[in-house]
DNA sequence: CGAAGATATGAGGGATCATTCAGTTTTTGG
DNA sequence: CCAAAAACTGAATGATCCCTCATATCTTCG
């Protein structure tokens, strides 16, 4: 994410006119579309600059080589998923588990359905990469803004937080890409959709240790509030 | 799995001699190899006859191009994969639900982290191809054995027993690959694993209908044979 | 305006690779 | 033991592709 990519995978050199700038975007783009339309394997750098309406030389402008290229789409896109999951966190601070979870499940989901091609190809080509800094930094980002979600439940506190929000970030994370290779048909995705937040609300009540939120607070005595 | 491969991606002959069985082992072996030594974009199949000490030629007696390699290769991790699992569910028939879960969780966590780079490696492979019906035939075949599986279970009943199955399905196999994808370090990787199993047996109690097993058993009288 | 900087062009060099096939070696079955 | 079948060999072919660089066009701003 922000921290520099490794060396050899930075890009050349950052637009300083509009016009560059705008270039870099269809760039982006047509690398979309021609890993859509040709696959990972045929996706060439002339390709790319066809469907761009660019000659070739201009994308060495900016990338050193192609995979600087693949990288950084995957670093934008990634980018942008994970601003869109810490908005969905920040917006349930302080709300009950159960809308945590629905938002964060649903946030996910809906941001990879929403142009399920796109996603897939680009599920696609990270394979063609070494991505792990890109996943890291992802991780890390993402990581943060469940936890510090989750430790503001209300109704909620977990004995080991971070072990919690990492199970959840790995499952949630997981279930989808699995729902995705499977290319389930629409009805079954969405089963799967709302029995992952099931699962999910099941896993947190499970191994919460104690509560406070409205259930528990109808069922017994106000606590003191000092001892 | 057992049905036939596209057409284009059929293996050109099959092997008659024992010294021809043999040469198949040792190239998709070498290919393995190759595979993690040099990533998926710099295997070529010259690359993969020198370390399985056998010509390029040899490779094409067997495989019509580079693709089909690849999805052999694939067709045999899978159904090794499925038979791995078809056993751990037949062996789990009829046991508590918290059992069966715990076996299939921890089957496939152990077949995927007994040799984690080979593991790495065909992940990355599956990106270069056009496997759909690879992943197809192996998930019927889980789905089966699981879904047998659970519908064996003397303490739970499931309403809609082919969504949970799905979705329990989905959860774990894609779980774990995200685990891998994270590289987790040895202790959250062992953390997660456990923390799946139980968020599976949380899911399940939260989605079972009714039991009839050794917990409800003690708790009411005798249901008489017959009504 | 006009010079300096930024951006774009695209043919071609150089390298890599998938795949073939004519010929050789090994195995089998009679 | 021998002929036919099976398996193996690896140099050569043709195609593809990455990336460079000499050149041209556009933008900025003093």
């Amino acid at each position: 994410m922000d921290q520099t990519p490794p060396s050899h995978l930075k890009p050349r050199k950052k637009p300083r006119q509009a016009r560059a700038a705008a270039t870099l975007d269809v760039i982006f783009e047509a690398t979309i579309q021609v890993l859509l339309s040709d696959g990972p394997r045929r996706l060439t750098t002339t390709r790319v600059g066809e469907r761009a309406g660019v000659s070739v030389g201009t994308i060495y402008q900016y990338f050193p080589h192609k995979q600087a290229l693949f990288y950084a789409l995957n670093e934008r896109y990634l980018d942008a998923l994970a601003e869109t999951l810490e908005k969905a966190c920040r917006a349930q601070h302080g709300a009950p588990i159960e809308k945590m979870v629905e938002a964060l499940v649903t946030t996910y989901w809906n941001a990879k359905m929403e142009r399920p091609e796109v996603t897939r190809a680009l599920y696609r080509s990270v394979a063609e990469l070494d991505n792990e800094p890109l996943i890291d930094a992802f991780a890390r980002r993402v990581d943060a803004a469940t936890g510090s979600m989750l430790a503001s439940a209300p109704d909620a506190v977990f004995a080991d937080l971070p072990t919690v929000n990492l199970t959840l970030a790995t499952t949630i994370f997981g279930t989808v890409r699995s729902a995705f290779e499977r290319n389930l048909p629409a009805a079954e995705s969405r089963a799967v959709h709302m029995q992952l937040i099931r699962m999910s609300i099941a896993y947190l009540d499970a191994v919460k240790t104690s509560s406070a939120g409205a259930a528990t607070l109808s069922e017994r005595e106000p606590v003191p509030l000092v001892g």
